[in-house]
DNA sequence: CCCTGATGTCCGGTCTATTGACATCAGGGC
DNA sequence: GCCCTGATGTCAATAGACCGGACATCAGGG
């Protein structure tokens, strides 16, 4: 089922996105040296480029895990709400706190050579765009089947665009930004359930 | 220094051990099957025979890797006390109360098969006895250097010959005996110091 | 203008696990 | 007594992954 092979296979990846992950925070994209990630976990760096092909998929895969962490919180605030209006304030506003003390996010938009990193989030966003919608569009849907299918994505859409680009460029705060987006939204739901 | 490879094959050797651990706990040594260690481990029978050579280097490895962890906890009764004559009694008493209730020691002296496991405690115990007094010798200099350092390994030698049988064969509770070695060698102890 | 350091690519060598086959042996059932 | 099963132990061929070195390329700095 699953191999000693296998799992050190997974291991051997996560250990190097943790040295990737460091480096990151440590130095932003620029400070990010493949070499540097390869000799921290003990192994060459073609095999860097082996499980990752270039920097680019190592920022990528570093994000990634992130994004996944992240939504496991985002979503955890989701379910501790009965009404979707509320779960969607308090998702919301998790998940601009999360971000604002996020030491990768940081790194991202203010590091040297954030304007490649930071890129992730804009216009290369769409890894974490897809990624998000699926956690989040899935765990809704679950713990809200009253509010139709479409409607979801449509919400998630919508919320998840709000979000990035808060993080991206901030403006009101977390809780300010959250009611916002609840009482825009709202109505919309309130509207689409059966 | 020590690359991720090296790491995964110590892991490799562990996971195999503590699989070989569990059935042998289980079933005793003839309850010891090398396709169902690697099996659990997810890894071929083959690798098992690399890493071990035979179903003996299998007992014989489990056994040696628990008795290091075993004489840490001895180790450290020794080092409790100030007094040699006291660390010995301390040592031998908890090196017997230990074994009593060492899961791997009654497998091999009572599980079927044990007719085998047993050697490795008494016809076949080199591998033990050495591995121990190696501990034991270090430890004891380290922490009595005012005793010569022959008398160190007649003394432990000893001790350790004693506590051996008593595992295989126990007679008195082990603060009797404890007391009875610590008698007995105490003299001599006493006697040898510079 | 060269020198340095980093990325990315290629390839041959090596190590290790895997797979399948095989010989051997002991125990149990017919 | 004889065969069948299951286990140990051995062997060779194969595959997969990491390693090491070499190389081209490019950007930045003295």
């Amino acid at each position: 089922m699953d191999s000693f092979a296998e799992r050190t296979k997974r291991r051997l990846r996560d250990e190097l996105l943790d040295a990737a992950y460091d480096a990151i925070v440590a130095g932003g994209y620029d400070g990010l040296r493949m070499a540097e990630v390869g000799r921290r976990t003990g192994v060459s760096r073609q095999t860097v480029y082996n499980e990752f092909g270039d920097k680019w998929g190592v920022l990528q895969a570093v994000a990634a895990r992130e994004t996944e962490r992240f939504l496991v919180l985002v979503n955890a605030a989701l379910a501790e709400h009965a009404d979707p209006i509320d779960g969607l304030r308090a998702a919301v506003e998790r998940a601009l706190l999360l971000a604002s003390d996020n030491p990768l996010v940081k790194a991202a938009l203010s590091a040297p050579g954030s304007d490649q990193a930071s890129q992730l989030l804009t216009t290369r966003g769409q890894q974490v765009l897809e990624l998000s919608h699926q956690r989040l569009d899935a765990h809704v849907r679950e713990n809200w089947p009253e509010v139709a299918a479409d409607d979801v994505t449509t919400c998630v859409d919508i919320a998840l665009r709000v979000v990035l680009s808060h993080i991206v460029n901030p403006g009101a705060a977390p809780a300010v930004v959250a009611s916002q987006v609840a009482k825009v939204l709202g109505p919309f739901l309130s509207s689409s359930r059966r």
